[in-house]
DNA sequence: AAATACCCTCTA
DNA sequence: AGAGGGTATTTC
């Protein structure tokens, strides 16, 4: 009795094909296949294997086993639940667990041998390189300075024979992290907290089980990393083939992390992003498929991961919405931690100074255990938040900084003290517009504004990527010199700083300024150094950062995210706001904060000012309590966009028709998306609406089910949607 | 996703 | 008829 094996390919198909195993390969589920698909050859993954011959029609055979780690069962299990999730084809997560495994592998490595050939005249020099080179393998710059000649020694013996150059494949080693390194001091707080976390990842060992979720929450400030790290030790200790994933929401801050992991356990972790390289990717994927690498620090699709025995996932400033991915497979990876850490019976914890409201109430439910950190670390204090009623005390007509911004700003130059301003806005003005024909000027086929940027003097599409040099005339009218820029980016509030203090130094950091890991991090250190005055930030820079100097934090627009007003506006903005004005006032300075607002009795807004995130929090709590929202309930999108409207418009009147009527589940629309138009496309949406105990999922594959776009049509379902563009 | 089957229009 | 092109279908 021959076996069909079941086999999943990193491809938007809706299942697994059947294939033939070939007599005596003996597949093991997780083996990694080359498999014929049409007339091309494709990596796939064995999922299931059952006897059985080919049925009605005969199945093709797979070619055979690749030589590369299989993914583990729960990775397995992981990306298929993914699937099933996010109402995708498995081959999407499947391609996303696969991207290190296809990446090229790393160039192989040099090294020197001896050949046991004896050198033609046996020098001092000469002989301290064969002995050097005897017993260790070193590639020839490591071997010439390790024996502290020049390097013509070296070229000379290997001409004459006596060593050999030798190209061996470079393994994925990690070097294995030391648990038992002395961690950092702790205060009383941070003290209970670690002691906590370890008591959770205890009651894995003592086999009570090992999925525990738990909150780490403390102000900025107050030290949750030292805290984690103390439970990542823990979880290396008591076992040491253990993994451990650290997820954080961006890029810019895994420099840090990582430079502190090293710290803590003298060992360098896997580092895994998309800015890292492809060969660099290759190597942490295998080293993290053979257990060889313990640790990684990642972004959301290190959660991907083929680890074969993760027990512990650390997701840093949980409330992050960069944890969700918006294109392609769409997912959160906070969410997606907690399933794949139930499927390792692995623990998780969550650290926020502003933890989502989803995680506050699963850690009020009793779901996740609530560690509350108090203490800001060492002496440093709260700052002191203040509202500047900018109905009162405007800024000049052209400018942003309001007089008391601009005096608060004086007196902490003065003082020799740094300045943060903060507005989430890149460039220069969000808006370009020509005055003699009223037209705003946009990306082509697109409904988003162009934003002006003054460096490199370009009009830039943030949505689509477009961009074109300033114009001279208007693009519409043919006008000259009527182009007018409207509102103020981090550009134009750096312009101003400048002006009002010519001797400051003043810089921007945003992800234009900032442009990759290496230039973030002179910037941050520069800052951090004070030889910064005043740095105008996106929130690229409000995250994370310990600058010691800062005493004063200015929010040049804080109502900027409350506008559009979809569900998280409020909550998004308290969030980006209490990390923003943290910043402020470390170590033993008492830190100001001043947010300019035209909303000042706006909730939000008192919240802030008070420092009361739990008054803020239960107040929002009961909005969405009211409503059925998250957390009290579930929401779904549908987007639809095609080119032709009249068939977009068509498609989408039959989809609302399909929606299968179910106890529990509202839904409403179809309507113009806020972005009807991107790059040509018409979008519409559908926003479903369905209490705690539905399946969302399920009801979302139903109804895609039931409706058969036309082939122009595509239809992409967001399930837990943070964005409602 | 990517190869190919299909189905138009245009050229001669 | 055959090329050229865009679009729908199929892939175990």
């Amino acid at each position: 009795m021959s076996r069909i094996a079941s086999v999943l390919l990193p491809m938007p198909l809706p299942e697994a094909f059947d294939y033939a195993e070939p007599e005596g390969l003996d597949l093991q589920v997780g083996d990694q296949v080359a498999a014929p698909l049409g007339p091309r050859l494709l990596r796939g993954v064995v999922v299931g294997l059952r006897e059985g011959a080919g049925g009605n029609r005969p199945l093709k055979a797979i070619e055979g086993r690749l030589d590369e780690p299989p993914l583990p069962p729960n990775t397995l299990e992981f990306i298929q639940w993914a699937a099933r999730y996010a109402v995708d084809a498995p081959g999407q997560p499947l391609a996303i667990a696969l991207r290190g495994a296809r990446a090229p592998k790393p160039k192989p490595v040099k090294v020197v041998e001896v050949t046991g050939a004896e050198p033609a005249r046996p020098t001092p020099a000469r002989t301290k390189v064969i002995q050097t080179a005897r017993g260790q393998s070193l590639s020839p710059p490591d071997l010439v300075r390790a024996a502290g000649v020049s390097s013509g020694v070296v070229k000379a013996l290997i001409d004459e024979g006596v060593l050999a150059v030798r190209l061996i494949e470079a393994e994925a080693r990690f070097d294995e992290p030391n648990p038992f390194l002395a961690g950092a001091t702790l205060n009383p707080s941070q003290a209970a907290g670690a002691a906590a976390l370890k008591a959770m990842l205890a009651a894995d060992t003592a086999g009570e089980g090992g999925f525990n979720v738990a909150l780490l929450d403390g102000v900025t400030g107050s030290g949750k990393t030292e805290v984690y790290l103390e439970a990542v030790a823990a979880a290396l200790a008591a076992d040491p083939t253990a993994q451990v994933l650290i997820l954080l929401p961006e890029i810019a801050l895994t420099q840090a992390v990582i430079a502190r992991v090293a710290e803590r356990f003298g060992a360098q972790p896997g580092e895994w992003h998309s800015d890292v390289a492809p060969p660099a990717r290759r190597r942490v994927w295998e080293a993290v498929a053979h257990g060889r690498c313990r640790i990684v620090v990642g972004a959301r699709s290190a959660l991907f991961l083929p680890f074969p025995n993760l027990r512990l996932i650390v997701v840093d400033e949980e409330h992050d919405a960069s944890f969700k991915q918006e294109e392609g497979f769409i997912y959160h990876a906070r969410d997606l931690a907690v399933v794949r850490a139930k499927i390792e019976e692995a623990a998780v914890i969550l650290a926020s100074a502003t933890p989502s409201l989803e995680t506050l109430r699963n850690a009020e439910t009793g779901r996740y255990r609530w560690l509350r950190l108090s203490a800001r670390h060492g002496t440093a204090q709260l700052p002191d938040i203040e509202l500047i009623d900018l109905r009162e005390t405007p800024p000049e007509h052209g400018r942003w900084l309001s007089p008391p911004l601009v005096a608060a700003m004086g007196e902490t130059f003065a003082r020799g003290e740094q300045t943060l301003l903060f507005l989430n806005r890149r460039g220069y003005a969000p808006l370009v517009l020509c005055k003699a024909c009223g037209q705003k000027l946009t990306a082509p086929d697109t409904d988003s504004w162009l934003v002006e940027h003054r460096y490199s003097g370009r009009l830039v599409c943030h949505l689509t990527g477009f961009s074109m040099p300033k114009p001279r005339a208007c693009p519409h009218c043919g006008a000259h010199d009527s182009l007018v820029s409207i509102g103020p980016g981090v550009e134009r509030v750096e312009e101003e700083a400048k002006e009002l203090f010519p001797q400051a130094r003043v810089a921007v950091f945003s992800s234009d300024t900032a442009f990759d890991a290496r230039e973030a991090r002179r910037l941050i250190e520069a800052m951090a150094d004070g030889q910064i005055d005043i740095l105008v930030a996106t929130q690229a820079a409000a995250k994370g950062h310990n600058f010691p100097d800062l005493t004063l934090v200015g929010v040049v627009d804080a109502d900027l995210g409350l506008r559009g007003g979809d569900l998280r506006a409020a909550e998004r903005t308290y969030q980006l706001l209490a990390q923003a004005t943290g910043r402020a006032g470390r170590r033993d300075r008492p830190g100001r904060a001043l947010l300019q607002t035209y909303a000042p009795d706006h909730a939000v807004m008192q919240a802030l000012k008070a420092q009361d995130r739990d008054a803020f929090v239960a107040a929002e709590m009961s909005e969405r309590e009211l409503a059925g929202l998250p957390p009290y309930g579930r929401l779904a999108a549908v987007i639809a966009s095609g080119l032709d409207p009249a068939q977009l418009e068509v498609f989408v009147r039959t989809m609302a028709q399909a929606a299968p009527n179910t106890e529990g589940v509202e839904v409403y629309g179809p309507a113009d998306a806020p972005l009807g138009l991107i790059r040509g496309r018409r979008r519409k949406r559908f926003l479903v609406r369905a209490d705690r105990t539905v399946d969302l999922s399920a009801y979302m594959a139903t109804w895609r089910a039931r409706v058969k776009p036309p082939a122009s049509v595509r239809v992409a379902i967001d399930i837990d949607p943070y964005t409602f563009l």
